[in-house]
DNA sequence: CAAGTATTCAACCGTATACTTGAACAATCA
DNA sequence: TGATTGTTCAAGTATACGGTTGAATACTTG
């Protein structure tokens, strides 16, 4: 005994709960959050999320019904990337939203940071002057191809599990500042670690790849490494 | 044997998902569309989403659990609000995509729209040049307090509930233009059926008062009703 | 103070969902 | 062709969730 008004907005709001239900699974927004920076193979998110290869590609099926992502397959692997650019900025504003209302985020946060010694982020533009002046030496601690997809201009690339052995790489004395994905991309944080323990002078930047250019700044792509 | 970065990611990201849980049902999400419109009670909220009461309440409170709305208690009742602005905007994101990336929900409404006679929805802008050249009746068809507190200037304002008893409140002969909450609202479709039914040339407008605002067009409150 | 009203709580049921495991299905490579 | 590798499918289980019903809690009003 429902009228067809009512039916008809039963129908667009599961609509739009599709969406909703897309973003409702912590595993699924970490695969989103992946996929924001670039296309990833099923196994490298896989491995990424720390999830079962085959969970992973349900999740992923689940984000595909919602048109949240495609597939493509390439060769012998299948390759996950945004549907959309919208649906990046879309992730954006729900880690905003989370940020913003959600004291929980700050708190889960700074535990975690404030356990490794006070790593207070550089912000973005601040990092930016230092830069140019060369004042700062900046450091992409991602895998080498994600550096390779698109990097911040000047910046040296040393993935995380290489800086050990690598370390002799970074001018001496001169301070460190390193990124990786974001915010909440851990990456960063074991570099900075590691270079402290060192004796380097060493920050860690809260913005990524995908933050920096968000804010229209340039971002160089492939090689430009000494 | 998971590892503190691990259990920290999982922690963020289960903090962000209690946004996307919060949006993650339909029957939320048309509370949430109700209340990007303004303040509403319990009751109100109940009845305009066709919810029994009980499962509104406990629907709000999943609401209030990720902070994306507010109770405060009034007199006998409790009023929920929009903790802020941005969960609209982040709520017009959400529905932005699923329009934009979801061919369902066009289907759906045009399943819906087509089966009531042609009912073209007029632009926004289109309809401004038009009301303020004097040449259509612009009608708020929502109930009386919601267009108190807010309506397109020069709008006349009958409930669709009382339309036909006030039919000659309208100068005949002149084209009408019906607009209610939004989008995915009736009323403004049940007052355009029913006025055709008379006689009129009447069209429905989508946007709503909130999108009506967002595009930063004036939007007067109280009175000024003939 | 008692009666009435609005809202929330608590217990229950059926269904949906996340994850695991093991097998099936491509596509590549020897 | 057969072996290998990457991905998906299918079945099973424990848990979570939406919705119902009926009682409990707060507040106003007579």
């Amino acid at each position: 005994m429902t009228s067809p008004h009512r039916r008809f907005k039963d129908a667009i709001y599961e609509q739009f709960a599709r969406v909703g239900k897309a973003v409702s699974a912590p595993k699924r927004l970490e695969l989103l959050d992946l996929l924001c920076q670039g296309p990833r193979t099923v196994e490298a998110l896989a491995e990424q999320s720390a999830l079962s290869v085959a969970n992973t590609s349900q999740h992923l099926q689940v984000l595909r019904a919602a048109r949240l992502v495609d597939a493509e397959k390439r060769g012998l692997y299948v390759e996950y990337r945004l549907a959309d650019d919208e649906v990046c900025r879309f992730f954006f504003a729900l880690r905003g939203l989370a940020e913003a209302r959600l004291a929980e985020v700050d708190q889960v946060a700074r535990a975690y940071f404030e356990g490794r010694g006070a790593m207070e982020a550089v912000e973005g533009d601040e990092l930016m002057r230092r830069v140019k002046r060369g004042e700062v030496t900046v450091l992409d601690v991602r895998p080498p191809e994600e550096y390779r997809a698109g990097h911040i201009p000047g910046a040296l690339s040393i993935p995380v599990g290489e800086l050990k052995a690598r370390l002799k790489e970074l001018p001496k004395g001169r301070e460190v500042v390193a990124y990786c994905r974001g915010p909440y991309c851990v990456m960063a944080v074991e570099a900075v670690e590691l270079l402290r323990k060192k004796g380097f002078k060493a920050h860690r930047m809260e913005q990524g790849v995908v933050d920096w250019r968000a804010r229209g700044w340039r971002v160089d792509r492939e090689g430009a490494q000494p």
